[in-house]
DNA sequence: CGAGGGTTTGACCTACCTCAACACACGTGG
DNA sequence: CCACGTGTGTTGAGGTAGGTCAAACCCTCG
């Protein structure tokens, strides 16, 4: 049994989701085949395989990676509440990513063929699909800017900014502090950066009062001067869609 | 007029991309409201302005990019024939980068208004139009791999043998040789290399027997070197969708 | 013939990497 | 209770890949 209907769902009234209408939701919850509770370091996709499961992230925090043929591992995003994860599976018939749990996540169930056939069933519901892949598409775009672009201090910056504005934008700040529950070895394989630069950064902005995360807490003490060193633009409003 | 209709594109018949039913074809040909050529150097599409016209790219080659705030360029990816532009701005309403054409490119055009309409009147074109989107998706996720986790080197000889895949794929080769209309500035640009070492790798790449790129035109003399060099995996096939 | 865009080359410098140790917290088993 | 491993964060020392600067060398084009 269903212990969050989408109608109740917590996440679809925050400001930051293209709100549905009641017909959506309705059709959502048509779809929705269960709820499932992942705990920390588990796998929840994985790059090749087609999962037969798709999920939109309720809570907790985890992330997307490859593991390139030299062994390496890049981190394609993190991964917060409202994300669909198994789009590619749904699209593509195949992941090109893994994903995996960081910390205990709550994740909706959706039944991979049953998704597929949403562009049959509800045109509006696919639009969202299609538009939760371009969303993704303009994001690493950016990224892929702070990996060419960026100086190391600067793509630090911009990740920070970037997760505490997410982080807020889903209710999640208490105190002037959100909950950013990876590892700076996680933080250093998104950013290209080693571990060791990655802590001597982080270390700098703590001393100098732009931030502090440690504990798997992120503060932002001065988070204008943070976006500065960053060049990151006002933040723009950027819509997403929720599943 | 259109000079051609796309029944007769010559681009769908290549078995890179998933062959459409008969009906797609004509579909998509009352969706074509014109053809277009653009000179080198023009803008196509501009970040942030919601484009009336979308693309697909029968001919020529372009780049899509970004402007930082801090003035620096990265460029997204290549645009090669078979490409689709615009569609962010066809699912978010705006664009997320800029397109540039670096030769004389011709265009298939379609009205934005009409391609959203899409999901209504024809899922399983919408499907492909998503699959565009996932595909792009994958390709971003494979790029930023390579600017985190590769070296120089590393990632000059992926992009070359990416860039010589997919030309190869849509029969652009010649000889042993395909035309790559870039400078190395925008090479550079995309990879997160400056031009002068871009330079001096791709002149040690020229010495060492592995290819040569000059004069607009590519050839890879030792095609498994230059991919043992820069880990990529055997060629997977990986169709992609044409609108 | 000069101007401008792209490529090439050399000299120098630094941002970042690697290696290596240590610190601290946690759990597990003796 | 302590001894210990293991995982994460921290710090220092030294090395190098790749950046910046600057100049020259093509081209083509007006």
């Amino acid at each position: 049994m269903l212990t969050i209907p989408c109608r109740a769902c917590p996440l679809r009234t925050r400001p930051l989701f293209v709100q549905m209408t009641p017909d959506e939701v309705a059709f959502m919850e048509s779809l929705k085949i269960d709820e499932a509770v992942v705990e920390p370091g588990a796998t929840i996709q994985m790059e090749g395989s087609a999962s037969p499961r798709l999920f939109t992230v309720l809570q907790g925090q985890g992330l997307r990676y490859k593991t390139l043929p030299n062994g390496r591992r890049q981190i394609i995003c993190f991964v917060f509440p409202g994300d669909f994860l198994g789009l590619q599976a749904a699209l593509l018939g195949e992941m090109q990513h893994s994903v995996e749990a960081r910390t205990r996540m709550m994740l909706c169930v959706f039944d991979q063929r049953r998704v597929v056939e949403v562009f049959e069933e509800h045109p509006s519901r696919a639009r969202s699909l299609s538009a939760i892949a371009a969303v993704e598409g303009g994001i690493l775009g950016e990224t892929l800017a702070s990996l060419g672009q960026r100086d190391a201090a600067q793509r630090i910056a911009w990740a920070l900014t970037r997760v505490w504005n997410r982080l807020g934008a889903i209710g999640l700040e208490r105190d002037g502090a959100v909950p950013l529950t990876f590892r700076q070895q996680d933080m250093a394989d998104f950013l290209g950066l080693s571990l060791v630069h990655t802590n001597k950064t982080l270390a700098r902005f703590r001393q100098g009062g732009l931030c502090d995360w440690s504990d798997g807490t992120l503060r932002l003490h001065d988070p204008e001067a943070l976006a500065r060193l960053a060049h990151v633009e006002p933040a723009r409003p950027a819509k997403r869609h929720l599943m």
